[in-house]
Formats: C-alpha cells, sequence, structure tokens
DNA sequence: CCAGTGATCAGG
DNA sequence: CTGATCACTGGA
C-alpha cells in the first residue's frame, strides 16, 4: 500500500508538555508517532511500533530503584530528556524520560519501522522489533544523546506527530528481561506493541 | 540453548 | 579494587 505524501514542511514536533504525562500513558501514546534521524547521507523516518514503560523507584524493574546514581541521574530530570544506556556490552538502549521533574520515569523505545519515501510515496519498510536493532539502526550513543531533549532537532533525532493517516492495533504484555524484579512487577502489561498499516 | 561484551554498582 | 549482573541478539 502506497500513499501520496512528502514530509517536507509536515515535521511537527511534539511539545516538551507531551512528555509531562507519566510512563504509561505515554508508551502508549508515542505508538505510532514518527522518529525522525537526520544522517550526513539524509533524513530517515521511523515509526515506533513497540515501548515499555518504567515508573520510577517504586518499580523494581526500574532502574531507579536504587534511587539517584550517576547512571539514573537523568531520569530524574523533566519529561523529553533522552536517556541512553549500553547493555551486554553491545547494546544501546534509547529512553525518553517521562513525567514532572524528579519523577524518575521513562519509556523504552523498543521497535521501530522504517517509512520508505520516494516520489512522494511513503509506504512501511523493514521492521527493527527490540531495542537493540532499534539503537543500532538510529546509531545511537551515550555521548551525542544522554541528557539532551528529544524535541531538539540540534541532535539530530527528534519526534514529530504522525502527519498521515494510519490503522493501529496495540497489544499489551508483560515487560521483557525484567524477572529479578518480581510480583507484582513482572505482570504488569506495561509494554505496548502496535500493528500499523499506512 | 548459550556466548559475546563492557558499563555499572555494591561490597571489601 | 574486584566480581556479578544486565530493560539483548544471533547463531547452534
Amino acid at each position: 500500500m502506497k500513499k501520496n505524501f512528502s514530509f517536507g514542511t509536515n515535521e511537527i514536533i511534539i511539545p516538551q508538555q507531551f512528555y509531562l504525562q507519566n510512563s504509561i500513558s505515554l508508551a502508549k501514546k508515542l505508538l505510532g508517532k514518527i522518529l525522525v534521524r537526520n544522517l550526513p547521507n539524509g533524513k530517515q523516518y521511523f515509526i515506533i511500533t513497540e515501548t515499555e514503560a518504567y515508573f520510577g523507584e517504586k518499580d523494581k524493574a526500574c532502574h531507579c530503584r536504587k534511587g539517584k546514581t550517576p547512571r539514573t541521574e537523568v531520569m530524574y530530570k523533566q519529561g523529553g530528556t533522552i536517556y541512553v544506556y549500553l547493555i551486554y556490552g553491545m547494546y544501546w538502549m534509547l529512553n525518553i524520560v517521562s513525567g514532572k521533574k524528579n519523577h524518575p520515569e521513562a519509556v523504552l523505545i523498543r521497535g521501530i519501522q522504517k517509512i520508505n519515501v520516494e516520489n512522494n510515496k511513503i509506504s512501511l519498510g523493514k521492521l527493527y522489533d527490540g531495542p537493540g536493532k532499534t539503537g543500532k539502526i538510529l546509531q545511537i550513543n551515550k555521548k551525542d544523546f544522554n541528557g539532551k531533549n528529544i524535541y531538539d532537532t540540534s541532535t539530530n533525532l527528534y519526534i514529530i506527530d504522525t502527519p498521515f493517516e494510519i490503522e493501529m492495533s496495540i497489544k499489551r504484555t508483560p515487560r521483557i528481561g525484567i524477572n529479578y524484579a518480581g510480583k507484582p512487577w513482572t505482570e504488569k502489561l506495561w509494554r505496548f506493541i502496535a500493528e500499523i498499516n499506512i
């Protein structure tokens, strides 16, 4: 399915205020939004297909369960701040801090799908299903992104409103890779997966 | 199933 | 300083 469309002036950056909501509703609302990555060889567009919410110090799955440390410090900033960390020595995880200042919540971006743009026609491309694959294709690293703002274009990574009609169905599951957290945190349905058609 | 790979943090 | 652990992935 292809649709006539050109990004161009249709880039409406989602304002910082959007990120002040709690991480669970933000995780849901980020689905279907467009992640823009501006690289030397051109802008690339991805639609967000999978997210996971982490909900502050009381959430035993959240990095902030141990309070403020050098790593988790950025999660205490206001919503819209980018939180990046390396896992298993290989994979850069991209998170968006949510909520007000000193509410250490975040949304992990776990999956994105490429939007192909060709002669003003758009179509869905390759799916990157997993946070490691997502960080790799977006060329995420800590130095360039950790502590920066996702609503600021100067990092060449930002999120815009979905500028065309989409069909989307959403599923929820428990979060992945957090068995150390124990109940009830392992059972919370805080992973959101979207199936998208354009 | 399991190895790879290095930041992070608690404990001496 | 040491050692265990880890919000993962790809290949037997």
